[in-house]
RNA sequence: GGGCCUGUAGCUCAAUUGGUCAGAGCAGAGCGCUCAUAACGCUUUGGUUGGGGGUUCGAGUCCCUCCGGGCCUACCA
């Protein structure tokens, strides 16, 4: 038994997320939890919101609410939505949570004291309408070089250039579209984490056995240009972690501005785990175990699951905020990162709200059928592509025929004949050893995939696997054996009902709610993962009741998809 | 502009890291079965691996080049 601690990249408090971001993280995160708990190990998942920065207060002030009061609505819808689709955090926390504002506090005295941050003036541009600095793309204005009205501080989009705000043509806002703009002088702590390119460099560089992607985007920040560049840590917010001690003095100099969204996003992982032991009613001790490497850490390992756009603050900024401090945190022992999930021939947009979001796909469907396709075409070598054709085949096919089907026709061939209690009489042969045989060979590959946090093929060998049933029944043939040898097609379908139960087992990460119904079903809680497969296939003894479920996957319609695929096609309605 | 990823059968993806006739699933075709959600099983048709050149006994895999797709480029998060 091992100990593993699990995250998913905290998801911005601003919105309803879409399905590409659920299976950018969150939803491959939960499978790998599930698995591990499955496997017996201890494990330790945690995920969060993440409230800070200009967004969130725009998007409070365009609902009318004070800033908290959004988020903490917001935070409920996506608890309940994380609930919906069975994602299985031991907690769910806040990135604006008590813990939090102590830790981030903490970190930034800890750096401070080690010499790694660095008071910087600089100038911002200020909004006198909006009353607030603005980040550089939230100026507009005409491009320098190719005349693109609406070019934004940071890039033009039109023509791709880079660009700095005092570079526009009339610039403006554009939050208000005011143009009663100012260049201000403004001080910030900046963490200087070119000090630190070399300790980083080391550590990325140990890490050989990580996905090309996350050490690719390391290696191009840390080396790229003067290589790795110091960075802001605070902002002339009003919405935030104030820049104070953790003793709660004044940081001179600092007063009124929070920290950087990205500073305490990630120390949100760690506050999180205190959320969860106060909630649990623990002492410190308790999350400290999963944290401290001189508090029992020693034996975790640590997995970050996350969309490829957070690399850099995962891989580079958080270790450095670790290490910088002194102190013995418990580091990231693997990143796994995937690509982009596109919709229908684009990009999923939160903004233009093209695509699925997570309330409006539970609206439709149950989880279980995003989750299995999400996850069996899980974007991790390169972006994948969400059409509703392929999704309709894909679930009709895996879930209704190959896997619900076996159920049904199982529990029903053996009611009729037999009843409703598992059969008795007849001995295993040489069809039943072949099958035990193929069956141990699928699922010690399964595991290996999973281990390997390889999903897809993890995926395509679970289906496998509930192919096997379909094929032993074929051969067999209990409905025909029936006839001549009652004794024997009671063992068949004894086998058979067995496998139903196994095949909860092994399913239940991708599909939890399935595999509970199949369960339940069986009228069973022996949960227990198949080390031993032949053990496994008699957990039902004869004698035992069980149920007819109901349909487990009900197929997707022609009718149904057309209409879905016009309703999703335009923008989100409003 | 720079960096990285990517292009394999109609579709979604593999290919033990340079090693037998490039493999699966879906879709298509044929046969079988009838327990089952018109489901299942078996067989089978599809590929000059984006184009061109090179290295090698041997290239989907390595190098060059051209074409296409995507991401990142540090004050959105």
């Amino acid at each position: 038994m091992a100990r593993h601690l699990i995250t998913s990249a905290i998801p911005y408090i601003n919105g309803i997320k879409h399905l590409g971001n659920l299976v950018g993280s969150q939803l491959p995160a939960d499978l790998f939890a599930r698995y591990l708990r499955g496997r017996g190990h201890e494990v330790l998942f945690l995920c969060a919101t993440d409230e800070h920065g200009t967004p969130a207060e725009l998007a409070a002030a365009k609902a009318g609410k004070p800033v908290a009061e959004y988020c903490a609505e917001m935070w409920q819808v996506q608890k309940d939505l994380s609930d919906g689709f069975g994602l299985s955090f031991d907690h769910f926390g806040r990135s604006s949570s008590p813990q939090n504002h102590r830790l981030t506090q903490h970190f930034a005295d800890r750096l401070h004291a080690a010499g790694l941050i660095e008071e910087v003036t600089e100038k911002q541009v200020y909004s006198n309408a909006d009353g607030r600095f603005l980040p550089d793309r939230y100026i507009e204005g005409t491009c320098p070089n190719c005349g693109y009205e609406k070019a934004r501080g940071d890039q033009c989009e039109n023509c791709t250039m880079q660009l700095d705000p005092v570079d526009l043509i009339d610039p403006r806002s554009a939050i208000s579209g005011s143009t009663d703009l100012e260049v201000r002088e403004t001080r910030h702590l900046y963490l200087r984490q070119s000090q630190m390119r070399g300790k980083l460099s080391d550590w990325i560089g140990s890490k050989t056995d990580w996905p090309v992607l996350t050490t690719s985007i390391a290696r191009k920040w840390l080396n790229d240009g003067d290589g790795l560049q110091d960075r802001g840590i605070t902002r002339d917010l009003d919405w935030g972690i104030p820049v104070r001690h953790e003793d709660g003095s004044p940081w001179e100099g600092m007063e009124g501005k929070v920290f950087y969204v990205w500073f305490d996003a990630p120390i949100e992982y760690i506050a999180c785990g205190a959320e969860w032991s106060e909630a649990q009613g623990l002492e410190a001790a308790a999350w400290e175990r999963w944290w401290r490497e001189d508090k029992g850490a020693g034996d975790v390992t640590y997995t970050q699951f996350m969309g490829k756009d957070n690399v850099p603050f995962h891989a580079l900024s958080f270790p450095a905020t670790l290490m910088g401090s002194g102190e013995p945190w418990k580091l990231v022992d693997y990143i796994k990162s995937f690509n982009y999930l596109n919709y229908d021939g684009g990009q999923f947009s939160t903004s233009q709200g093209r695509g699925v979001f997570m309330d409006q796909a539970l609206d439709i469907l149950p989880a279980d059928y995003w989750r299995w396709w999400l996850l069996s075409h899980a974007p991790e070598n390169s972006d994948a592509e969400f059409t509703w054709e392929n999704f309709q085949m894909n679930v009709n096919k895996d879930l209704a025929d190959v896997l619900g089907n076996f159920v049904s026709r199982v529990t029903k061939f053996c009611r009729s004949k037999y009843g409703l209690t598992v059969p008795e009489g007849g001995a295993p042969g040489p069809r039943e050893e072949a099958l035990i045989g193929r069956l141990a060979t699928r699922i010690r590959g399964y595991e290996a995939h999973m281990d390997a946090i390889e999903v897809r093929k993890a995926a395509a060998a679970l289906r496998a696997i509930w192919v096997e049933g379909n094929e032993y029944l074929q051969e067999a043939a209990p409905w025909a054996t029936f006839k001549q040898d009652p004794e024997t097609a009671a063992m068949q379908i004894r086998l058979a009902l067995n496998l139903v139960r196994l095949y909860a087992v092994l399913s239940a990460p991708f599909i939890p709610d399935a595999a509970a119904a199949m369960l339940g079903a069986m009228n069973t809680d022996d949960d227990a993962w198949p080390d031993d497969v032949l053990a496994a296939l008699s957990a039902l003894p004869p004698g035992h009741g069980f149920e007819v479920p109901e349909v487990l996957f009900a197929k997707i319609t022609d009718d149904a998809r057309e209409d879905w695929q016009a309703r999703f096609a335009g923008q989100r309605g409003a």
